[in-house]
RNA sequence: GGGCCGGUAGCUCAGUUGGUUAGAGCACACCCUUGAUAAGGGUGGGGUCGAAAGUUCAAGUCUUUCUCGGCCCA
């Protein structure tokens, strides 16, 4: 008997995908046909899904951080997609602002380039040109995901229009009152020489000089002469600016007095750390209210120095006994609690330290003093003036640049700002937070709490890279100009020249006539980036006609509660009243196997090029959707080459499908098959397909893409692999071709093959296009015109279970004889009995009950065996009864007769089936 | 330091309103197959559900504390 009458499967699908070399070729195929546009003009009028690209920012090569959002988002449009729904994705990048201005500055610092011979324009363009170099790169790396998009038209915050609608949103807030200009101190960052964005700002240890200084009072205090006040800080630098003095109504002080009489003021409660500080026990005199320090003045420490001031006590909440001593230390320009008690009492900011952080003029006797440099000396003037009680180092917590790294300080400055309150923009905003979805959930309450309690916005920055506040300031009045003329001007010189205009041009381009250039001043802050991005839902969905407003969906990491969810929704609202999205996503970081945060100096840093160039993107894709995305997600080489093998499954799962089809397949015909006269295997078969399908569109409207993949794996193991297969291979190989049982089989599998590439598409979108593109080579008359690409295929809902018979309870009685009858087989081919099923026959004995259950099914195919005897002349006391099943008894032996060569089976006498010539 | 979230087999995930011996796939071990073959099938061993205490007839599920990890904030 010659093999080749066996029908084997037959393929172009290949064993091993060799996903590294298969998938860029695939993508220049995408290219080539211009798939993304073919695919809009093909759902053009149809439901739109909008999901609006959070912009990355545009230096550096992307992480697996990054990699993994593009391709969650990238998952979540194929799969609206396969709902039938027009998703155009609009990629766009962030461009402006700090890192890539000091990235410019370092290479001109290297190429010796001094900032100060650089024009602003030059140093622009260059920061343009570089953010534009990666926006290449980072786009050719998004393409290598197999991320669908239109690459072409991205969006950029550092376009002309995009600019030019910045502006114009600025100048919204500035007419409708939203936006004012302030003094308020932020994170100032003087290596930089610019107030920090929170997002900017990174906490790390940090060590200072503590200090306790002594302030003395300058009238008497309950009977005490020359009482000294004894505060703490951690920032000696700071002493020089003082200006106040606070201390708790609350709070039990205490009098004290040292081995040398002198006597001092300190919190109770705060004594014994004072005391384990200086390793000297003062003896307490006399204890009083905090109240009492009320209308109290004290010399500053530098009083001798030119200091004269008094330094008044004040009330104050914010002095707990946490720490320190009870009297806190204030300077109105340094902290945002000194500068709100110093308002409340009439004591201005000043400006005591520049821009690069050296003392003013303000500051007596350390004038051009840098504050880096600046604690030895105020230290060493206070020992000297025998007002420092005690000095060390300190190791604290404390705010840096993200960066120089450099410590950053609380410097009040002027800023302009978004209220949070003027048109009840937070009221309106956590309204507007209720109105939207969010996956998961708890993402709502973590937006909520932020906005609920954030500070008015800090919009202005003092720097170059970016869009300028485009404010012109009466220098009289100190008014900006509100003037919708003005503003179109604006509006229509940075459309056509970008906001370099501002600049470039002379002040009277914008004014126009109507305003003496000379009477006004323009505004040389810039706006913060997250201004920029917050308002992408402008520029991109507003001004696309592709496009519509708001969003369905923003899809980002959950750090982006603060960001730019965050900066959109606050932008949205205070300009046209609601969020700009329906939903939000939010996945999880990137961790390391043990889940622990990437970082270089654990070495624990996987790249999604490492992965790519091993394994391929497919793998990649299929470790997003295997992971649960609300929680994070861990990745190292071992749960990718996990999930490497979840791929290969699959894919020979496809592979057997394609094989036994002969790579021939016809959607048309598939879509109309007629399921007749089908066994129970077949019905189950069916049936789960249907019930997977539903499930498909119930996971998918949740966005639980996790859960639809667990389900597909365990189809492609269990039910077809596993089950289905194995037992079909007898008559896929080995039946005549228009044989009815091995027909209706091949329906089964052109059936399975159609949906599977509907559901995995979405996931695995380099290997289900390869499939297609096999049964596409393969087209000819009889299975119809193909489309180009698997992505263009309308997938329609069919619903089996309406066409089938299936018993579902009869289903289960013959899978749990079958695993019985499997633990016989395995105890016989452990004895050496068999090596196979097929060498047995199989006795049954089961209850008059269970008769319709063995109706429609052949019991040799489905227990894999070679003959079956059905309550036949069966000796109870031979049979064994199952664990898996009650009531059922079973004889298995070996099968008597001779193997048939060419189906394989025990057969007393001659084989009778059609294709068996014995 | 504060807020939020999480910790179920080696890995990725299920575990409904607290209710029998906690499930699946992968991995692993052993066996079979050599007509899906750098494939395929079968059987099996793995978990004191992060730790401790408490509530309850009953806790992976509820409460508290602790611990580890993540994000955000200071």
């Amino acid at each position: 008997m010659s093999e080749s009458s066996v029908n084997l499967p037959k393929t172009n699908f290949p064993m091993r995908g060799n996903l590294p070399q298969k998938e860029p070729e695939t993508i220049k195929f995408w290219n080539d046909i211009d798939l993304y546009k073919k695919i809009r003009s093909k759902r053009s009028g149809r439901e739109q899904f909008i999901l609006h690209d959070g912009p990355p920012y545009a230096n550096g090569n992307i992480h697996i951080g990054t990699a993994l959002n593009k391709i969650l988002k990238d998952i979540v449009i194929k799969f609206k997609s396969i709902d039938g729904k027009d998703c155009p994705y609009i990629p766009g990048w962030d461009c402006h602002g700090l890192p890539i201005e000091w990235k410019i500055e370092e290479q001109n610092k290297k190429k010796g380039i001094n900032k100060k011979n650089t024009s602003i324009l030059d140093f622009r363009n260059q920061c343009r040109e570089f953010a534009k170099e990666w926006i290449e790169i980072q786009k050719n790396q998004f393409k290598r995901l197999g991320v669908f998009g239109d690459w072409e038209n991205y969006y950029a915050t550092m376009s002309n229009d995009a600019e030019a609608q910045i502006a114009i949103e600025i100048l919204r807030f500035l007419k409708n009152g939203g936006l004012y200009k302030g003094y308020k101190p932020v994170l100032w960052s003087v290596v930089e020489a610019t107030a920090l964005a929170d997002a900017e700002v990174e906490y790390q240890d940090h060590i200072s000089n503590q200090i306790y200084v002594k302030f003395q009072l300058k009238n008497q205090f309950r009977g005490h002469d020359n009482l000294n006040v004894i505060i703490w800080t951690t920032t000696p630098w700071t002493i020089p600016c003082n200006r106040a003095l606070a201390y708790n109504s609350n709070l039990e002080y205490g009098i004290y007095e040292n081995e040398n009489k002198d006597k001092f003021i300190i919190a109770k409660d705060l004594f014994e750390n004072f005391v384990t500080a200086i390793k000297k026990k003062p003896k307490l005199v006399e204890t009083f209210n905090g109240s009492e320090l009320k209308g109290f003045n004290a010399n500053h420490p530098f009083h001798d120095l030119g200091y004269k001031f008094d330094v008044p006590l004040l009330e104050a909440d914010f002095v707990t006994i946490d720490q320190g001593t009870g009297i806190v230390h204030v300077a109105p320009s340094h902290g945002p609690d000194d500068f709100a008690l110093g308002l409340k009492n009439g004591i201005k900011a000043e400006n005591t330290i520049d821009d690069n952080g050296y003392y003013t003029k303000i500051i007596k006797n350390f004038e051009g003093l840098h504050i880096f440099k600046a604690d030895k000396v105020i230290i060493d003037e206070l020992e000297k003036l025998h007002k420092l009680v005690y000095t060390a180092e300190y190791k604290h917590s404390y705010p840096h640049s993200w960066r120089s790294k450099a410590p950053l300080v609380h410097r009040a400055t002027p800023q302009w700002f978004i209220s949070m309150d003027k048109n009840q923009l937070r009221k309106k905003a956590l309204e507007s937070i209720e109105a939207t979805d969010f996956y998961p959930p708890i993402g709502k309450n973590r937006i909520h709490g932020m906005i609920e309690t954030r500070p008015d916005w800090c919009i202005s920055r003092q720097r170059f890279w970016g869009v300028p506040l485009p404010i012109f300031i009466n220098k009289k009045t100190h008014e900006p100009i509100v003037d919708e003329n003005v503003n179109q001007r604006i509006y229509e010189i940075f459309k056509a020249e970008g906001s370099d205009a501002w600049y470039k041009r002379d002040k009277s381009d914008f004014l126009g006539k109507k305003y003496n250039v000379n009477d006004f001043a323009k505004v040389e802050d810039i706006v913060e980036v997250w201004f920029d991005s917050g308002s992408t839902h402008t520029y991109v969905l507003e001004n696309r006609q592709d496009l519509k407003w708001p969003a369905d969906m923003y899809l980002e990491g959950s750090d982006q509660h603060r960001g730019w969810f965050h900066s959109s929704l606050l932008h949205s609202v205070g300009t046209r009243g609601n969020a700009p999205y329906k939903s939000i996503l939010t996945h999880g970081f990137v961790v390391d196997g043990k889940g622990q945060k990437m970082s270089k100096s654990l070495g624990n840093v996987v790249a999604p090029e490492e992965i790519i160039k091993k394994n391929g993107v497919d793998i990649l894709r299929l470790w997003v959707v295997a992971s649960d995305y609300s929680e994070d997600l861990r990745i190292d080489q071992s749960i990718i080459s996990q999930h490497s093998e979840s791929y290969r499954k699959i894919r020979n799962t496809l592979r057997f499908l394609l094989g036994n089809i002969f790579d021939d397949f016809s959607f048309e015909e598939v879509e109309n098959i007629k399921v007749v006269n089908l066994d129970i295997i077949d019905s189950f078969i069916l049936n789960k397909i249907s019930e997977l399908d539903e499930k498909f569109y119930i996971y998918s409207k949740q966005n639980d893409f996790h859960k639809i993949y667990v389900e597909l794996l365990n189809f492609c193991t269990i039910e077809l692999s596993s089950l289905y297969f194995d037992i079909r291979k007898d008559t896929l190989y080995c039946d005549d071709l228009t044989y009815i049982k091995r027909l209706n089989c091949i329906n089964i599998l052109k059936i399975a093959l159609l949906f599977l590439m509907k559901w995995l598409n979405p996931i695995l979108s380099f290997t289900i296009e390869e499939v297609f593109q096999i049964l596409r080579s393969n087209q000819n008359s009889r299975n119809g015109k193909f489309e180009e690409s698997i992505f263009l295929i309308d997938f329609k809902k069919i619903d089996f279970r309406s066409k089938i018979k299936f018993n579902e309870e009869n289903w289960k009685i013959l899978r749990n004889l079958k695993i019985g009858v499997n633990q016989i087989f395995e105890e016989m081919r452990n004895n050496k009995v068999i090596k196979s099923g097929l060498e047995t026959k199989v006795s049954i004995l089961s209850p008059n009950k269970y008769d319709k259950v063995f109706d429609n099914i052949n019991l040799n195919d489905f227990l894999v065996c070679s003959q079956v005897n059905l309550n036949k002349d069966l000796n109870e006391s031979k049979m064994r009864s199952l664990e898996t099943i009650k009531d059922v008894k079973v004889l298995i032996e070996k099968a008597a007769g001779n193997k048939c060569n060419y189906c394989w089976k025990i057969i007393e006498g001659t084989c009778e089936r059609k294709n068996c010539p014995i």
